[in-house]
DNA sequence: GTCTATAAATGGATAGAC
DNA sequence: GTCTATCCATTTATAGAC
């Protein structure tokens, strides 16, 4: 006898299917299984375990185990836009917000060893599972821009000397946060010293705002 | 009827069996493959094609695929051991051997992606690879032994101002060299430049080698 | 110490029902 | 859009001969 959809409404309903809610559920137990295993290492079933769903559901909403960990990428880079977009860097003086600027970003990265795993593993991998995405490139340089502008200011207020390229500042900031996270574990095997312990990460902070103010500085 | 060992040497000799050189020639496959694939991407099937031998050879010498990671970045970081054994700076004035000191980290690190790739895999695996080894800790820390005399010369020569960390110092030097070429490939897509381009190198040096004196010098 | 052959398990992906 | 069940390629690892 065919079910009326009367009593298939009426029927114990399972979870009522909402597709946005699975696919954001979905990229969250992604992000982090790859985040801790890399992409080969990262396997679908764990994934599946952690969002209480199907494979077949995972392989409808992303095509693939690539099309998930693309996904995943593109979904983390955001976050960081988000940083950048909020920064208000405007009613400070040059200096100062060159500060501001080198501590939210050396925070974001200290509280995000997700992320910058996420990186490191799509670096690896050579960056292919991003290499088409268009979406990510203009938003996420915004930062250059916002950067440049800020060492302009500096100069034209008589504190930064002149001729510093934005992406190698940018270079300069983001090598020092996201190495500091990335390499920790191999750093406290060779050289005994936990990067994370809270003093010297205050410390740390200091070291890569002082190296940057006093690589902008005139004279 | 049994070979006599003259019936044997006689018989069209395979290659003879050179422990040592196979032990070798697996390390430089292996090498390669974990760099190109990761841990879990690499397949043990590729490292025996690269090499000319087979599984069962591997598994002897290393008893399984984590094994064989563990020994090759016990080799890798070998090669990081012998450049800084062989830094002479103490002819120069600290400025001068610390722009040295400086300009051979910056190359070693651009000569060698490989070897960033696999230290960034260990990293992805919480570095559990080496975590036992005793053999790296002692030897490869030797370089901030050496960066902490030479911050002190500067002080005493009254160039650096005093009260830098030396292993602080070291990650601001060893991020920047290791970052520009670990993370050059999420570079490329979103901010549209090519960090290897020749000239662009030479700027970059000069970036890390003016933040780090600049970083040290009195004032 | 190194080989051939194969075991044993894992894990990406899909067919087909609902 | 999501499920159950399963296929099948891949791949780590080893038994046993030489």
């Amino acid at each position: 006898m065919k079910k009326t959809s009367v009593e298939r409404l009426a029927s114990a309903p399972r979870a009522p299917h909402d597709p946005q809610r699975t696919r954001r559920a979905i990229l969250d137990a992604a992000r982090i299984v790859f985040a801790e295993k890399g992409f080969s290492g990262a396997n679908v079933d764990e994934i599946v375990a952690r969002v209480q769903t199907t494979k077949p559901t995972i392989y409808y909403h992303f095509r693939s185990k690539e099309g998930l960990f693309a996904a995943v990428l593109e979904d983390v880079y955001a976050g960081m836009r988000d940083i950048e977009r909020s920064l208000d860097l405007q009613e400070l003086p040059a200096a100062a917000a060159m500060r501001k600027l080198v501590e939210i970003t050396f925070d974001y990265h200290a509280e995000h060893p997700d992320w910058i795993r996420l990186i490191s593993v799509a670096n690896i991998h050579g960056a292919k599972h991003i290499a088409g995405s268009e979406s990510l490139a203009p938003s996420n340089s915004a930062i250059i821009v916002i950067l440049r502008e800020l060492v302009y200011r500096g100069v034209r207020e008589g504190l930064f000397r002149d001729g510093v390229d934005a992406l190698h500042l940018h270079l300069l900031i983001n090598s020092f946060c996201f190495y500091r996270v990335s390499n920790r574990h191999t750093w406290k095997v060779i050289f005994k010293r936990d990067l994370e312990a809270p003093e010297d990460v205050e410390a740390q902070r200091e070291v890569i705002v002082g190296a940057v103010l006093r690589f902008l500085a005139r004279g």
